[in-house]
DNA sequence: AAGGATGATTCTAC
DNA sequence: GTAGAATCATCCTT
C-alpha cells in the first residue's frame, strides 16, 4: 500500500497553485514524519505553506492596489481543478460531510470508523483482516494528520494576511478616506480566496481517502495460500467424504476452526475443489490415493489399538484428543471416521464409514493396487457430472445424529 | 519470466 | 441461499 502522502501528492495536498503560490505545508511536507516509506511525490517539487506565506507576505511590499491587481487576484485563478458548477457553499458542505463521514474531520473515529471498506470484505474476510484494518486506519490517520496540519496553516495564513491587509488599509486611511464597506469588501475577498484554497484541500483529501479505500477494496483479491494444516484438514474431509463432499454448516465451522480459516473460505475451498476435481480427476488421483493411504494408516492404527485394548472408547495416543497433524499419520478426520465407525454400532455416518473402510480395505488388503488404480473415480460422480446421492448429506456428515462434527469425537 | 496452482469473486441457474 | 462454472489475481515452482 502506498503512503497516503503519496496518494495526496498528485494534488499537492490539495492546493496546487501555479504561478508561484505553491501548496503543501511549510514544515508540512506531505510525508509523515517517521514514515520511512514516505517518498517525495513525483512531478513538481514539493512546495510548502512557508512558500505560500512568504509569497503572500511579499505582497506586503506592494501597494494595496498592486496586491489586488496581481498576486491576490491571481490566487484563485491559478488554483487547479476548482469546480465552479456548484455554489461554493453547497460544494463545501458536501466536502465537509464527506470528510466527516470518512473520519478525517471531526472527532477521530476509533475502531468502528470509516474503514468499513475493509471490514466489510464480502465473501469472507481474509486471515489478516485485522492487520489490513489497522493498516487502513493508520493510513487514514496519516491523511487526517496532514489534512489538519494543512488546514491549520492555511487558516493561520489567512488570518495573518487579513491582519496585514488591515494594516495596509489603516496606513492608507491617513492619505485617503477608507470606508468600512471597503474594508469589509477586502476582508471578504481575502476570506474568499482562502476558502477556495481550503476547499481544494478538502477536495484532495477526499480524493486521497477514496483512493485509499479503493486500494483496500482491491486488496480483497489478495490471497495467501492456506496453511498446510488447513489444506490437510480440508483434503482429509474432501477425500473421506468423496461420495458427497458437501460439508454441513457445522462441519464447515469445525473445518474452519481446525484450519484456522473462515467458514466462507471453507465454502470457497470446497466449491473450487469439487469443480476442479470433477474437471480433472486424473490429476487428483495421486492426491486422492495419498489421502486414502493416510486414512488407511490411521484407520488401521486405530483399529489395531482398539482391538488390543478391546475397547473402542480407549483412545490411542494418536486419537487421545489431540488432532495436531504433526505427522502424516495424524488425521482427525480419519480418526473421526474410524472412531465413529467403531462407536456407532448402528446407523450413523454410513457413507463416511464406507469411505474410510474403503481406505482401510485398500490399505490393509491390497494397497499396492491403490497406486494407479483409481480409488475415487467417476464412480462417485454420475453421468451428469453430479456427485452421487447428493441428497443425503446429513447421513454423511451426521454420524449418529451428529452431522458435520468432523471432529465430534476427535476433539474430546 | 512462464506456467501451473490456488484462493476469491462474479455470474447464472435452481 | 447454494452450487456450478468461468474468471481473475496472486502465489509458487521451475
Amino acid at each position: 500500500m502506498e503512503d497516503p502522502s503519496r496518494l495526496m501528492a498528485p494534488h499537492g495536498a490539495g492546493v496546487a497553485l501555479q504561478g508561484g503560490l505553491p501548496p503543501g505545508g511549510p514544515a508540512a511536507p506531505t510525508a509523515t514524519p517517521g514514515d520511512p516509506s514516505a517518498v517525495p511525490p513525483p512531478g513538481p517539487p514539493p512546495h510548502d505553506t512557508g512558500d505560500v506565506l512568504q509569497q503572500i507576505m511579499a505582497i506586503t511590499d506592494q501597494s494595496l492596489d498592486e496586491a489586488q491587481a496581481s498576486s491576490l487576484n491571481a490566487l484563485p485563478l491559478n488554483i487547479r481543478g476548482i469546480q465552479e458548477e456548484d455554489p461554493p457553499d453547497a460544494q463545501l458542505m458536501r466536502l465537509d460531510n464527506m470528510l466527516l463521514a470518512e473520519g478525517v474531520s471531526g472527532p477521530e473515529k476509533r475502531g468502528r470508523g470509516a474503514p468499513m471498506a475493509v471490514a466489510a470484505t464480502p465473501g469472507g474476510c481474509p486471515n489478516d483482516n485485522s492487520i489490513e484494518h489497522s493498516d487502513y486506519r493508520a493510513k487514514l490517520s496519516q491523511i487526517r494528520q496532514i489534512y489538519h496540519s494543512e488546514l491549520e496553516k492555511y487558516e493561520q495564513a489567512c488570518s495573518e494576511f487579513t491582519t496585514h491587509v488591515m494594516n495596509l488599509l489603516r496606513e492608507q486611511s491617513r492619505t485617503r478616506p477608507i470606508s468600512p464597506k471597503e474594508i469589509e469588501r477586502m476582508v471578504n475577498i481575502i476570506h474568499g480566496k482562502f476558502s477556495t484554497i481550503q476547499m481544494q484541500l478538502k477536495q484532495s483529501t477526499c480524493e486521497a481517502v477514496m483512493i485509499l479505500r479503493s486500494r483496500f477494496l482491491d486488496a480483497r483479491r489478495k490471497r495467501r495460500n492456506f496453511s498446510k494444516q488447513a489444506t490437510e484438514v480440508l483434503n482429509e474431509y474432501f477425500y473421506s467424504h468423496l461420495s458427497n463432499p458437501y460439508p454441513s454448516e457445522e462441519a464447515k465451522e469445525e473445518l474452519a476452526k481446525k484450519g484456522g480459516i473462515t467458514v466462507s473460505q471453507v465454502s470457497n475451498w470446497f466449491g473450487n475443489k469439487r469443480i476442479r476435481y470433477k474437471k480433472n480427476m486424473g490429476k487428483f488421483q495421486e492426491e486422492a490415493n495419498i489421502y486414502a493411504a493416510k486414512t488407511a494408516v490411521d484407520a488401521t492404527n486405530v483399529v489395531a489399538q482398539g482391538n488390543r485394548a478391546n475397547s473402542p472408547s480407549t483412545p490411542n495416543s494418536a486419537s487421545s484428543g489431540s488432532f495436531k497433524m504433526t505427522n502424516s499419520g495424524d488425521s482427525f478426520i480419519n480418526l473421526q471416521s474410524l472412531t465413529s465407525y467403531q462407536s456407532s454400532p448402528v446407523g450413523g455416518n454410513v457413507q463416511s464409514q464406507m469411505d474410510s473402510l474403503h481406505h482401510v480395505i485398500h490399505q490393509t488388503g491390497r494397497y499396492d493396487t491403490i497406486v494407479g488404480n483409481p480409488l475415487y473415480t467417476t464412480q462417485r460422480i454420475d453421468a451428469n457430472g453430479s456427485w452421487q446421492d447428493p441428497t443425503t448429506p446429513s447421513s454423511i456428515t451426521s454420524p449418529a445424529g451428529d452431522p458435520g462434527s468432523v471432529n465430534s469425537d476427535a476433539s474430546n
